[in-house]
DNA sequence: TAGCCCGGCGTTTTT
DNA sequence: CGCCGGGCTA
């Protein structure tokens, strides 16, 4: 058993497999074989006895979960899959359901997401006559959830604010405290929350603490580079008792600080558990070596990381090159030319399929020129996490009456569905209502049968009753109804779906589609889950968010952001948009912290790529309607793209000038006079660097010794077996060409 | 009540 | 340039 569980990994990843016992952190780089390690590990735990019960694996995302699941059952068939391998939130949402009694929580508690979060938000300002221009909704909701991330309940916010004498913190406290009065009535409870009570709950129960740590003996955390505050402490907590806590992480790959997650908790790991055992895993086995020794390059540039070097034993191919555009569209085209070429060529064996290929940019706005040009190009094409299926508005809606059937007090899906579709109760009836409602200290629900003593008039009154009724009449069916009965009963009985059949647009079809594929999910919950009750589904699916993307990018390149292609990889890299002002963004340049975030950003995006990197920005650009000139990203000289002459430093402090006199909204007129500069003097500096410029063409213009590094060039055949290179050839987009 | 118009604003988003 | 949300008017 031994034997099998060690002889596939190389001495790094054997070290931290055999090291079962107290602290250990595998810095575990970029294609480094991370989750292999995971798994392997738990798999000799099990092989050594320990019960899979005893052991708790804590990811971040489903996907990571499930994926962990399925290969520690395929090493140990049958006991593997006894192993709880979970995300910290689907943990503390079990771990509050199964205590819930004992912490004197409702176990039928609901789960809001960051939209449900935002009404809530949305209606203490007004509640409060906070001036909304000066608060913003989505920056208050996150900084509530920020403070959350860091056990801060709103009386410390308060007490901080007041002692930095903060007159934002104090308001924003206030409100604070009224959201959280609001989640409690309404029996529900936002991401933050499950982790928070989970926390409070095993510092003030010390039997509670003491059972949870007899029961998890071996603790594993993935991603731990992305905890926040709050995460950790759990996992301190959890792990107080046996300290056998194994974290994984790479300290490069941190992207989510704004989102909560510190950093530090991976750096200082070793200064947290004194004894801790160390291992770095550094062999990568995805990417080329010129690829691995251009991120390396880049991310070197940072200060704050543990000093590691990703090497491979790979051989030696392809190229890191360098695409520069003279705008969005035409960097667009040159990336689809360049996936054409590839595709046709018969100088790489004809092997790259469209879904070889991936493009990453900064922001999601950056997708629509790709779209328009792998549309013009023929090239299929799926973009990854714009909006994702449970955040769909139909699906949405009728999520809320499935929550409004489940706790009525819930008023943030009250309010969703109350007037959909028309019922011609509107906004001044609503408000009327609640305002009433929070009078008398009852959800909105509970005020219905006094809407008249509330002031509505007949007509909205009427239709309130009849609202009821219908909500009534679904509840029936809680107990003994499947809830796919529910479901469908909802979207005919509501008339929800006569509505959109009416309208009978090419967008009410598909939102008719995503409601039919939402009535099988439910269907397929009902036939796999072991609780299919209406509550444990609306937990699961505010839990899992997953657009299962697997079948649908078949075939395609991929489009997504930075962020999204983390734990990813493909064989051919597009990072587009390397401009300052765009990648790093905004004013990140200026803060060593956002700067180096970015720089990460980067090279999580390079370490995705298999063969062939490139790196692509372009001189202008239209941002919001104007045209913007951009100076080439710092990292493309990182990458070690040099500026021999100086130019670009030159340009730069020129950009700097112009953000500082413009406000970071470098505005110049399109079709503008000399400001154009060749950048001839990006010389070559391969040899050091092992990087190849393709050919002048890829690169926009001509270096200045008009010197060019042969790459593979390639033809474009049309019928790709039959023809041999040399051939000259027609093709429709690139016309005829020879070798 | 609902539809229209205008103004403001515009990273990234595992759960 | 487009989207979304709030306010105004029919």
């Amino acid at each position: 058993m031994k034997e099998i569980l060690t002889k596939n990994l190389n001495l790094s990843q054997m070290e931290a497999v055999l090291c079962t016992e107290g602290p250990l952190i595998i810095f575990a780089g970029a294609g480094t074989g991370k989750t292999r390690v995971i798994t392997h590990r738990i798999a000799y735990l099990l092989s050594l006895g320990v019960a899979p019960q005893s052991v708790l694996a804590v990811t971040f995302t489903n996907k990571a979960a499930l994926e962990m699941k399925k290969r520690i059952s395929d090493l140990i068939p049958g006991i593997g899959a006894n192993a709880w391998v979970s995300t910290f939130h689907s943990f503390c949402a079990h771990f509050l359901h199964a205590e819930a009694s004992r912490i004197s929580l409702n176990p039928d508690f609901l789960i809001y997401d960051f939209t449900d979060q935002k009404n809530v938000v949305k209606d203490c300002i007004k509640e409060l006559n906070i001036d909304e221009k000066r608060f913003k909704i989505s920056t208050i909701a996150d900084k509530i959830s920020r403070a959350k991330d860091d056990l801060k309940f709103s009386s410390d916010m308060a007490a901080e604010a007041e002692y930095m004498g903060d007159f934002f913190g104090t308001t924003v406290a206030k409100i604070y405290e009224l959201y959280q009065k609001k989640l409690e009535r309404a029996d529900a409870m936002d991401f933050g929350d499950l982790i928070m009570r989970t926390v409070s709950a095993l510092q003030q129960h010390s039997e509670l603490l003491e059972r949870y740590r007899e029961k998890y003996k071996y603790i594993m955390v993935d991603e731990y580079q992305d905890t926040n505050h709050a995460q950790y402490i759990f996992i301190k907590l959890l792990a107080g008792k046996y300290r056998n806590v194994c974290v994984v992480g790479d300290d490069d790959q941190s992207v989510y600080s704004w989102r909560g997650a510190d950093i530090n908790n991976i750096l200082d790991f070793e200064k947290d558990y004194p004894n801790a055992k160390s291992v770095k895993l550094e062999q990568n086995y995805r990417s080329t070596p010129k690829i691995l020794s251009t991120a390396n390059q880049v991310v070197k540039h940072n200060n704050a990381r543990i000093s590691k070097r990703l090497w491979t034993q790979n051989p030696d191919s392809g190229s890191v090159t360098v695409l520069k555009a003279v705008n969005e569209n035409d960097e667009a085209l040159k990336v689809a030319k360049k996936i054409t070429e590839l595709i046709y060529s018969s100088a790489y064996g004809n092997k790259y399929k469209f879904s070889d290929f991936a493009v990453f940019y900064r922001t999601n706005a950056q997708s629509r020129t790709f779209e328009d040009a792998f549309r013009v190009s023929r090239i299929p094409y799926t973009v990854v996490g714009t909006l994702r299926f449970y955040d769909r508005a139909e699906i949405k809606d009728v999520i809320a009456y499935l929550k409004l059937i489940h706790n009525p007090n819930d008023n943030v899906s009250f309010k969703r569905v109350i007037n959909i579709p028309r019922r011609g109760i509107g906004k001044t009836s609503i408000e009327t209502l609640e305002k009433f409602a929070q009078l008398k200290n009852m959800s909105i629900w509970q005020s219905v049968p006094f809407a008249r003593e509330a002031g509505l008039t007949k007509g909205p009154v009427k239709a309130l009753n009849s609202f009821a009724q219908l909500i009534k009449d679904f509840s029936v069916l809680k107990d003994g109804g499947s809830v796919k009965l529910i479901a469908e009963k909802v979207i005919t009985d509501s008339r929800y779906l006569k509505e959109l059949e009416i309208e009978n647009t090419l967008e009410s079809k598909i939102k008719i589609g995503n409601i039919q594929e939402l009535i099988s999910a439910v269907d397929d919950f009902g036939t796999r889950s072991s609780d299919k009750s209406l509550a444990g589904y609306l937990t699961q699916i505010a839990l899992i968010n997953d657009t299962d993307s697997s079948d649908e990018s078949k075939g395609k390149a991929t489009l997504m952001t930075l962020h999204l292609a983390k734990g990813l990889e493909f064989d051919n890299v597009f990072i587009c948009g390397l401009e300052e002002g765009l990648l790093p963004i905004g004013e990140s340049a200026f803060n060593d912290k956002e700067l180096e975030e970015e720089r990460r950003l980067v090279y999580v995006g390079m370490t995705r790529a298999r063969k062939l990197l490139y790196l692509c920005w372009s001189t202008e650009r239209r941002v919001y309607g104007k045209t913007i000139w951009n100076m080439p990203s710092r990292f493309i000289a990182e990458a070690g793209f040099k500026d021999e002459s100086a130019e670009m430093e030159q340009n730069r402090e020129q950009s700097f000038q112009n953000k500082l006199s413009q406000g970071f909204n470098r505005t110049i007129q399109s079709g503008g006079s000399g400001q154009r500069q060749n950048f001839q003097s990006f010389n070559k500096k391969s040899s050091q660097a092992e990087i190849l410029y393709t050919n002048a063409d890829s690169y926009g213009y001509m270096p200045s010794g008009g010197e060019i590094t042969k790459d593979e060039r390639l033809i474009i055949p049309l019928k790709i077996e039959s023809v041999q290179i040399g051939t000259v050839v027609s093709h429709p987009v690139f016309g005829r060409r020879q070798n």
